[in-house]
DNA sequence: CTGGACGCGGAAAGCCTATTCCATTTCGCC
DNA sequence: GGCGAAATGGAATAGGCTTTCCGCGTCCAG
């Protein structure tokens, strides 16, 4: 028995095998511009399929110049509201035919950086950035010059969020969300309210405690009655605003989580204090992950498609570069349940 | 002003800013066996760094034969259970400087297959495999085919959950958590037992059972006295196997679920006809995913050290491919919450 | 019957990098 | 100072594929 060099086998002995040039054999099996007459199309196919033939990605990448890889950057994968995003981003990838790689930047503005440019390397597709943006002009500037690297080598940048930078954005209406939900809870008879606000500088935060307070200001509620409590925009960082809020005492009687995981993390600090939502704090999340319709109480929250965000996202890769970017706006939906009672 | 086109920067022009040969520049830049010169590297460095220099990774990897690249396939990605384990295995990843490209299947074996031959073609480094295996030896045997082909290319082959091909495996002791869980059931006092047993084919969910019965059998509680239901390994499976439990009535007094989220939907379906946990049943789960501390009650179950098994994965990438397939146990460990309060 | 248009197979160039193989320089040591 | 060994720069090649360009055969119109 002869030993066997395990040589992966390539085009040209596929072509070989059919007996055809290598040109005929590429042609063949990806079926460019040009024709190949039926009978060897078939001879190609089957000697392919006969070796068992997978053609060198990344052979492929180098002669086209162009990949079929989509990079997602997010800031945590664990976080069901990326995990959701990223479920939609690689539903429509797979249709079509685009491979999906995933970076979790732990909302690092350096290794968002860094990721970026790996993908320039990989000359993928398309990057897709998930996730709010900082307010911080210098990293806003930093990212704003990679990702035109990143353009310059055929690349589409597509973001989610907030357009901040001029490339195509799948907006979420968190302003107009908020203030919906703020008409919606002064419409169940709240008055008084409290804010989790999320960290100063994220505009996701930021967009939907403005669009609250514009909700609550058309209802002649102003600023100084509602208390608002920063905090980190994960659960830790709601358990820990909703005991601040707790310790200092306030008069709310509904409380606003900028975000729905920060909402569990208040309603676990209640619990621990033996409190109770709706009895002793009525309580509104936003951002929805499906999770929430089986904790008790049920939350009251503005739904977000996610899904849908991402696979739209998706969309506007396949979409020309042009001078003026293009927005897809998205708009969450007011759902209420439990958690706010009407008073 | 001239038209500019927009050429990408390759590494013949920062040999050529940088006054050195191809090969230099590209020993400068990644620092091969050979060394060079301390001042033209810098020079490489420097030019590369005006230029904006990113290597084509493509091209690399065609020169290199190999990529650094891993494929992840996991049933669905917005699952806790997976968006977990993803999250362990980007983050060890990103230390080793690996990329990881993710993949839904479904839980479809074609699209399975269809995955792993698109990571053939990237020359993927490795590829890991997440999410129990169906009990059907044909599509096993399939899949065992295509993981050969893949392993022809240089590539490194790990699975999560059970042992059941002969490649390099994060088991995780389903088995003995059941029965570590069903023991401590028993010793709370419970003796009529329930089971939302999950899809029969699932060997997750199989070994689970299985594990169970063994628990409660060394308390000689015997098989014909446990009401078994089986139902979709998610949410709406434990939901509607509740449902059906429920309506054909029962006699136990303690259920066990063999995953979380189908847990949340026996809760759910509970809710809905008025019964509480643990009041009118007491529950118990599988898996822990980190929501479920905030869920009311608190749900009891086997912890998962899920970013662990994902990292551990990873991990085994990196072994040398040996004649015997080795395999890391994972063990879970029963947290006893207010699901299961002592009779 | 002839000439041009068209269809199609094949040779070869090109994509970008890593690495081998020479050629030259540098260095250590007697 | 001279010699061999070690270090190091550079030309050329390899790697697998796509695509351009060339040339030949076929078909149809005149």
């Amino acid at each position: 028995m002869v030993a066997q060099e395990a040589r992966t086998v390539t085009l040209f002995d596929v072509a070989t095998e059919a007996g055809v040039s290598l040109a005929t054999a590429s042609r063949a099996l990806n079926g460019s511009a040009r024709r190949v007459r039926e009978d060897l199309r078939l001879r190609v196919l089957e000697a392919a399929a006969a070796l068992n033939y997978s053609p060198n990605a990344a052979a492929q990448v180098v002669a086209r110049g162009r990949s079929n890889l989509v990079g997602l950057l997010v800031h945590e994968i664990a976080d069901p509201y990326f995990s959701a995003i990223a479920s939609g981003v690689m539903g429509a990838a797979e249709k079509s035919g685009l491979l999906v790689t995933v970076a979790s930047t732990g909302r690092d503005a350096d290794r968002e950086a860094v990721h970026i440019a790996a993908f320039r390397g990989q000359r993928a597709r398309a990057v897709i950035l998930a996730g709010s943006r900082l307010d911080d002009t210098v990293s806003l500037e930093r990212l704003g010059q990679e990702l035109v690297a990143f353009e310059g080598t055929g690349g589409r940048v597509v973001m989610i969020s907030q357009s901040k930078l001029p490339v195509d954005t799948v907006v979420v209406e968190n302003h107009a969300g908020a203030r919906n939900l703020a008409e919606t809870l002064v419409g169940l008879g709240y008055r008084r309210f409290a804010v989790l606000a999320g960290p100063p500088g994220l505009l996701t935060a930021r967009d939907r405690l403005a669009g609250f307070r514009a909700g609550l200001a058309g209802a002649d509620i102003h600023g100084d009655s509602v208390d608002v409590v920063r905090g980190g925009f994960d659960r830790e960082g709601g358990y820990s605003a909703m005991n601040q809020l707790l310790d200092r005492g306030t008069e709310a009687r509904c409380l606003f989580a900028v975000n729905d995981v920060m909402a569990m993390g208040a309603i676990a600090a209640m619990r621990e204090r033996g409190l109770e939502v709706p009895r002793d704090m009525a309580m509104a999340g936003f951002g929805d992950f499906s999770m929430l319709r089986d904790i008790t109480p049920t939350l009251t929250t503005v739904t977000l498609p996610l899904e849908d965000i991402g696979a739209s996202a998706l969309d506007l890769v396949f979409l020309e570069r042009a001078d003026k970017p293009r927005s897809r706006r998205i708009r969450g939906e007011v759902v209420v349940r439990a958690s706010t009672p009407q008073r």
